[in-house]
DNA sequence: CTGAAAGCGCTTACAG
DNA sequence: CTGAAAGCGCTTACAG
């Protein structure tokens, strides 16, 4: 029975009497190369099969795919789709499709599997989406010949494309706002030491020493809510006045725990966030933060891997909310 | 220059002296049909050749992917996580890897692009998490030989593969618990009319007529924040004492926009939430939610869609926070 | 245990 | 404007 199987050209040459180079012709849009007759009737046969092309067999021919592959990992913040919006966008003007593979929260085993599938489906280009690459992956990546751009975070180094936030000047922002408003005992919480937590250390860092002040130790955390909940009683040993953390789940632990405490926040301790996501607006009081622009940085990073002008350092903006006061 | 190529398995071949069958089989690992010495050899030249295999190339002649297909669209409230877990878990289980197709937020074009997408690339199955498909996606789908299944979505019929929260039972239950707390002036609040929508709708007008209490008019949103502060002046028109939120972030919405009115929640308004993810614990006061067990559909709705048995519909559980008072 | 051959569903020079 | 043919990189009966 023809009626199981999933019809191919050459069904549709045999039912029209035209050769499959013609009835590939007409379904690949070679326009000029066939006549409008041609076209009609190939047409008509291809809808009365149910006809559907093999995405497959076309990218194994062209060996390509016009498609990009986005590994993202499970951040305990959700920016993700605002970059992932970016990219969307930008790729498919570019005429491109976009798989998205997913990598655990900083599952090593699994980012390495996502990026060895990307690389056995000759797609257009990877994207990485804060996702802290080892040794291993890197290799695998330099050996490719596929285009590749880490997105929401700088290896270091100009030889790697990359489109993020400057993660120093950003955290630096962070600290001489909050320095701006009278605090000089400020702290760095729920950070990690890749590539980002450090850049942003060494931006609190510079300001603080800028402002001949002392910095406190970093409180070492995963992004977390739970990170932000756990640290809250050491940043209170710490007998600082303001805090910035190192994401919006990270401000949010800190919050829901420092009120728990019967902490009036900004009374007490000023938090000021980073990110800037819809997780600001929802606490109580709203989180001032610094706010970054992961859908440009999505689109960005789309150009960037196609081969295009792009960015390497999307500006941030300060977002005043309500849990940063002023200290006298 | 060779160097520029990406090596196949006919390089091998010519490297090791075997045919491409052999190298085929080695690198395939159809164990037995080969000696160690040959399979040493092979993969050693396949080594030194940095060889990877195309996929493309593979799925062709196998005429499958082993891959999941997971279309999924940014929903306003960030449950898709879980599901994403839960469904690359079971996957991987079951030898599946996954690729996510985004289909925008409820932006039907994208939609229907997406399911192309997956139907063109054979694979093994297709997910639709939280999307409401319109006819014409209906209609492809079922033309196709390819199993597919809803994921936290119920289309009414069995006919259709689906797996998801019994949403008329999780209204019931939401207002059946504020029922017994004393409310019984209860409103439904930021909610569509689509599948979703329509089945809490009956379970909370099920459970208000079977206590003998009148509905209030049910308040349309889209399940977003901003749906959720938009509504609350509606809902203190209505002169409730006790709302449920179509999701999580409609409650944080409607618990913001109160708090700015300068209510305190819950004595003056009680607000059940629906959904359960980490929202509700970063709101003051945490939010007492219906909880969905979004892993758990996620793996079920793999099974479903690999023709294993599976549950059709995943209970939920009240969580209690501090968003609900006991009405005297 | 191994190889020659056919074939998966397409595209694209080449020739007419 | 159209068709015959080669080929994309693999897998798998078939024969030995």
């Amino acid at each position: 029975m023809e009626v199981v199987m999933k019809p191919t050209i050459k069904d549709i040459a045999a039912k029209s009497g035209f050769s499959i180079a013609t009835v590939s012709r007409v379904l690949g849009n070679k326009t000029g190369s066939y006549s409008e007759k041609t076209q009609i009737k190939i047409l008509k046969v291809a809808k009365e099969l149910g006809y559907r092309k093999n995405s497959v067999a076309v990218d194994l021919v062209k060996k390509r795919s016009d498609v990009i592959a986005l590994i993202i990992n499970a951040t305990p913040t959700n920016f993700s789709t605002q970059i992932i919006d970016g990219i969307q966008q930008r790729a498919s003007e570019l005429g491109q499709g976009v798989i998205i593979l997913y990598a655990g929260n900083r599952d090593n085993g699994l980012q390495h599997k996502a990026i060895i599938t990307a690389l056995e489906r000759s797609v257009t280009g990877i994207l990485l989406a804060a996702i802290e690459p080892d040794e291993q992956d890197l290799a695998l990546l330099k050996a490719s010949r596929i285009p590749y751009c880490f997105v929401s975070l700088y290896l270091g180094t100009r030889d790697i494309l990359a489109v993020s936030s400057d993660n120093r000047d950003l955290a630096y922002q962070a600290t001489q706002y909050l320095i701006d408003r009278g605090h000089t005992r400020i702290s760095l919480v729920g950070i990690d030491g890749y590539h980002t937590g450090s850049q942003r250390q060494a931006g609190y860092r510079d300001a603080m020493a800028a402002n001949q002040l002392t910095a406190a130790d970093i409180l070492s955390g995963d992004y977390s809510y739970e990170s932000g909940v756990k640290l809250l009683q050491q940043v209170h040993d710490q007998g600082v006045t303001a805090v910035i953390a190192a994401s919006d789940m990270v401000a949010a632990g800190l919050l829901t725990a420092a009120q728990q405490q019967g902490l009036t926040i900004p009374r007490d301790l000023s938090i000021m966030s980073i990110d800037g996501t819809i997780i600001c607006q929802i606490t109580t009081p709203a989180l001032t933060s610094v706010t970054q622009d992961f859908y440009r940085i999505g689109s960005q990073s789309v150009n960037k891997v196609m081969g295009q002008p792009a960015e390497d350092f999307i500006p941030v903006v300060i977002t005043e909310r309500a849990s940063v006061a002023v200290q006298k």
